[in-house]
DNA sequence: CTTGACTCTGTAGTATAGTACGGACTTTAT
DNA sequence: ATAAAGTCCGTACTATACTACAGAGTCAAG
């Protein structure tokens, strides 16, 4: 099994070389054998490491959860159980941030009700409303 | 009208001290004259303004946005259409988060469900699902 | 063999929105 | 009058997740 270069494992799993760089630096993946050179030789499985990353950042991880994830896979006395109870901690997460955000869109939506966008800026009911002096 | 300290205008819109000065710092309120000794003296209406950008903040807005609306509104040039815009740009931007957010949780979702939580960590979907090495 | 692409290290910068600190000076309350 | 609380300034640090750079060395193709 031939070794990759850090720019192949980059291009492989679509980040950048720095970034490799820059999970290794947070234990995100290992340091990797080098050649006499210093050159960083990387297994393939590097490559489906820094995917994983990818993925669990695209489902609201933090590089910090993730690197927990990591921790608890490779120890033998993790059930499943482990990981779901972090799957479910930011599924609960997740819906608390949409809340927020759906409160927000709603006290805007609201704003915009009350808007025309006509007259001056010194009519303007969206600026009034922020400048209301009792919450 | 008497005028304030930092202090006062701090606890008074209900931000730290050093809050006010990142503001003055970021532009977002106005160099106040200041004492002999150097303390500086706010106007009440600088509680007002400080509460604005709070409000502003608690809507989504970034700070550079509500500079951006701050300087509108003292342009009597400026329409009260102009502020809706933003607060109307605001409003998709938040409904873009609110989406991407629903995605997240879908997948989440999904996830929990093939997952019993029992077993051990070599056999959880949750992990193999990250191990995918296509998209 | 040369050239261009790649990699190395360490440091610094990006963006956001503050927070903290140290040492000196000022104001307020008792 | 003295002590506590408040304020001054400038700088540095926090968190997150990278990104950029300089200057040197290395590798692969033609």
């Amino acid at each position: 099994m031939q070794s990759l270069t850090i720019g192949k494992v980059a291009r492989l799993a679509g980040v950048g070389v720095e970034t490799i760089r820059f999970y290794e630096r947070q234990g995100l993946i290992a340091e990797p054998p080098r050649k006499e050179s210093g050159y960083r030789q990387y297994p393939q499985q590097t490559v489906v490491r820094v995917r994983f990353i990818r993925r669990a950042k695209e489902l609201g991880f933090t590089l910090k959860e993730i690197n927990e994830m990591l921790y608890l896979r490779i120890d033998p006395n993790t059930t499943c159980e482990e990981i779901r109870v972090l799957a479910e901690a930011k599924k609960v997460d997740i819906e608390e941030k949409i809340r927020a955000l759906q409160k927000i869109k709603e006290a805007l939506v609201k704003l915009l009700a009350t808007c025309e966008g006509r007259g001056p800026v010194s009519e303007c009911p969206i600026l009034d409303f922020l400048d209301q002096v009792e919450s």
